[in-house]
DNA sequence: TATTATCATCGTAATATTGCAATATTATAT
DNA sequence: ATATAATATTGCAATATTACGATGATAATA
């Protein structure tokens, strides 16, 4: 096997494991910290920044934008984008639910 | 390669990012899931309950306890074991922070 | 139109993850 | 001590992820 079996868990646990996925990695941490931090769009290439070679970028911001956590305009010279804030909220409200469902008196 | 390259970035990002990863599974979302809402310590086996076989829960319990997140006995006949709250409650606030740091005004 | 700059895509290699059968280990009960 | 039940470990196959060089596409500028 290999694959996740996600059709045997509810869709809440594979939305939120989805979520997770995206912020599974150190480069996607550090891009996305760095746009949040940003006082307008980023209109310039992120290589400078994180030390990654161009494509590896490329593919992070794709795993990033594919959850909706990025709007903007991403075709051609010069993209302009920045976070998504409705659906940053979103996963900020998903994660502190998931954390706050916790019953537990023992150990 | 394929390898992440951990050591360019920081270590509060490699770490929010190990975290991330740990939830980035849709079983072991619903593992948390079920053990965090028994009043009790589980000692039973949670192969009923989620569905996969018996060496692969094993396998996401162990990249559970690895962060930290579970309290308890883990040897031998009859697991006991729980949530760890104040682990837990470290990652609430990892994530929490991480969502609350943005500043945008753009898009 | 040709050049340049910027980002996307393709192809591929290296590594990691997921899942399970088989087997081993551990603790308890008989 | 032996049997039983529960969890861990091993080994392996299938799949996914990470990373980058080479190449392609797009848009602004000379």
């Amino acid at each position: 096997m290999g694959a996740s079996k996600s059709h045997i868990f509810s869709i809440p646990q594979n939305e939120l494991a989805q979520a997770a996925k995206v912020l599974a990695h150190p480069a996607r941490i550090a891009i996305l910290d760095y746009i949040s931090k940003q006082e307008n769009c980023i209109c310039t290439d992120l290589v400078d920044v994180i030390g990654l070679a161009q494509p590896t970028i490329s593919q992070h911001l794709n795993e990033i934008k594919k959850i909706g956590l990025l709007k903007g305009t991403f075709e051609g010279k010069n993209l302009c984008y920045c976070i998504n804030k409705e659906k940053w909220s979103e996963l900020q409200y998903f994660f502190n639910s998931f954390f706050s469902n916790i019953n537990q008196n023992c150990c």
